[in-house]
DNA sequence: CGGGAAATCACGCAAACGCGTGGTTTTACA
DNA sequence: TGTAAAACCACGCGTTTGCGTGATTTCCCG
């Protein structure tokens, strides 16, 4: 099923033994074949350069040099549909946090097995995303932060509609128009509100709302 | 090992024959104790105030009466030190990333197998945080957006730096103080921020701003 | 070296805003 | 059934804003 064309897996390791240690458990897998192995980011950056393009790319972060963190947008410009998984020793929150958002397709740590890491590569194929457990928890921890309300203004329901169409820069007057009342009204509203969040203008209560995900 | 005290799990899930099978299969697994199945949220709920406590919650989303997303805040809420997995059929973005910003610990497909479902429960006890790997992938993409400066609109530096003046509400006259500028330097920035923005006022610049991470 | 963008400053006007102060009606709940 | 909160409406005042239209200075880059 898969000798017709292996999987093309480039490694950007600084350690020598490490890379080419795996690179051999790598090519030793069925439809695995380790095209590459580069020391330096700046390397790989340099093999697309010459229209090279591998299916799954194996980078670590701790690199001298450019870091992996920071080629990893780069090669993800360079190779759009190529996947990469993150491999190191690094669990911190920052790290995950950046390299996820810099679109890494994976996380594993160096304490992985050689069977994990074959099968994470496997799984990122099948459309799936490994990741260490640990790691995965953080970053659903990490998410849920997002969908905090914060604190709770008791804002009413009406006010919290107001508030949203603040957020689109409308005027007093648009919105009267918008929800079919007076001025007045919305601007009795508008009041109520900014006691509520403790602000004085209509900015700051847009960016009270949005930084405190109110709306 | 586990022989002393076993993993309370329980199930809410509303098809009955669903959750005997399943509850069958995870009590026949070595260290698992399946305690209570309920139908509703409700049920589960009403259980918590007589002071239940279990390990693990296999939750459905979609129940009858209170969805299984509206109870999982509840749950957690009452069961801090529970880890609720969500077992459901849906796999639309909003409904994972709702169930994750609620609190879930994982993310499992009704497709998943029994076998697929015991590991999960003991990844989650082990510190993990199991996902279908097509969901995982889903949370690293959501995850993503966040870190994306969207588009460019060639702010300059000092333009981004009124920006986020702007973000604190403070008034034309204050961020010129704030700078040690003339007030019609400020309203001059003000203007180019607005025309990059293609906004109009002040308010639909800062949501422009927050929304799209500009500052 | 010269052109262009960025940053700085200036004046005036109509519109919008924030705020004080008043009111009535509707809704919710004890 | 009463009462409190929310929602609704109104007028006026002083301030701030958005915008049109100008100008000068600084700095980078081709």
């Amino acid at each position: 099923m898969s000798s017709p064309s292996p999987l093309q897996i480039w490694l950007i390791e600084d350690n020598t033994t490490f890379r080419r240690t795996l690179a051999r458990v790598l090519e030793s897998q069925d439809g695995f074949e380790c095209t590459e192995g580069f020391a330096r980011c700046e390397h790989a950056l340099a093999a697309t350069e010459r229209g090279l393009k591998p299916d799954i790319i194996l980078l670590d972060v701790g690199l001298p040099g450019m870091s992996g963190l920071h080629a990893l947008p780069l090669l993800r410009e360079k190779l759009p549909d190529t996947k990469i998984l993150i491999l190191t020793v690094f669990d911190d929150d920052d790290k995950i946090f950046r390299a996820i958002c810099a679109g890494a397709a994976g996380y594993l740590l160096k304490t992985a097995s050689p069977e994990e890491i074959t099968a994470a590569i496997r799984e990122v194929v099948g459309g799936g995303a490994p990741m260490n457990g640990r790691i995965a928890r953080r970053v659903l921890e990490m998410f849920s932060q997002f969908g905090r309300p914060t604190k709770d203004y008791d804002l009413s329901e009406r006010e919290i509609e107001i508030l949203n169409h603040l957020t689109t820069g409308q005027l007093k007057k648009e919105i009267a128009q918008a929800l079919g009342l007076s001025i007045h009204t919305i601007d009795s509203h508008l009041r109520k509100i900014y006691i509520k969040l403790e602000v004085n203008t209509r900015s700051e209560a847009v960016a009270k709302a949005l930084k405190e995900k109110l709306v």
